[in-house]
DNA sequence: TTCCAGGCGTATC
DNA sequence: GATACGCATGGA
């Protein structure tokens, strides 16, 4: 990692980041653009302000110690991670190649497992701008994103205020197995992927897709591979007999790639 | 107005 | 095991 501390901001340069591609592509709903191309938002109950200077690939965090680089942005922004080496792999790949040339600058988020769980828990058979509704309201609410404790004893009725429709039983029955011990996000983390699907698809309302999108953007399971929509007609277009060598154990990262390749670049 | 959205539960075969 | 349908809400 790069960077120098610069008053009470730090200077970031990392290649192979981009804040629209990363921060406003549907892996993480609590981030916000300005109309300076910078983002706001929030990892946990930290704030960030981030935007990007004039040169390319050089990034200024305001008002950020260098305590919360290094134990929280370097993390969620997973700059551990060399993403010019992955698009390489990728680039074997003539699909995922122009996935990766159109945009370069995505990255996963290593996010929080409920935030993550919760979060796509609501995202089902809805669209992005309207999920970001719900779960600004809830997050106005408790005054930042509510943890398990804070949900214990809502109910669907409760939370009608959030206008989540259906899906609010949902979240109350994935409150409920993990507080109750039933199921516990923690243990879920250390299962084989298939198993660790099975248990998170024991809460109603978890079907494949959500459960893999908590694997994948909740507990870095990069082998993790959520398909939606979108990725459904990426897959009868382009991979109609399976996914290429390339990407094994990283599916999910590739996924990333391809999703926001045929949700706006494809017609 | 109708269609659709980072799906899933349920009924039915 | 596969397939069809309903589900809350609101933006396009």
């Amino acid at each position: 990692m790069d960077y120098t501390v610069d008053g009470k901001d730090i200077i970031l340069k990392q290649p192979d980041f981009d804040l629209a591609q990363t921060l406003d592509c549907g892996q993480a709903f609590r981030w916000t653009a300005l109309p300076d191309g910078s983002f706001e938002g929030y990892y946990l109950d930290s704030f960030l302000h981030i935007s990007p200077e004039s040169e390319a690939g050089v990034f200024r965090l305001h008002n950020t110690a260098e305590r919360d680089l290094l134990d929280k942005w370097y993390n969620y922004l997973d700059l551990s991670t060399d993403y010019g080496e992955l698009k390489r792999r990728f680039s074997e790949d003539e699909t995922l190649a122009k996935a990766c040339e159109y945009a370069g600058g995505i990255r996963l988020l290593r996010q929080d497992s409920w935030e993550a769980l919760s979060s796509f828990i609501i995202s089902q058979n809805n669209n992005i701008p309207r999920i970001k509704g719900i779960i600004g309201r809830l997050c106005e609410h408790w005054g930042g994103y509510p943890s398990l404790e804070d949900l214990q004893g809502e109910t669907a009725e409760s939370l009608g205020f959030l206008r989540s429709g259906f899906r609010a039983k949902y979240l109350v029955d994935a409150v409920r197995k993990l507080s109750d011990g039933t199921l516990s996000l923690e243990k879920i983390q250390t299962l084989p992927i298939d198993e660790a699907e099975a248990e998170l698809r024991r809460i109603k309302g978890v079907g494949a897709k959500v459960a893999n999108c908590t694997l994948l953007f909740g507990m870095y399971r990069t082998e993790a591979f959520p398909v939606d929509v979108w990725m459904k007609r990426a897959l009868e277009r382009w991979y109609p007999n399976g996914l290429p060598e390339c990407v094994r154990g990283v599916e999910g990262i590739a996924q990333q790639y391809l999703f926001h390749y045929i949700r706006t670049a494809v017609k």
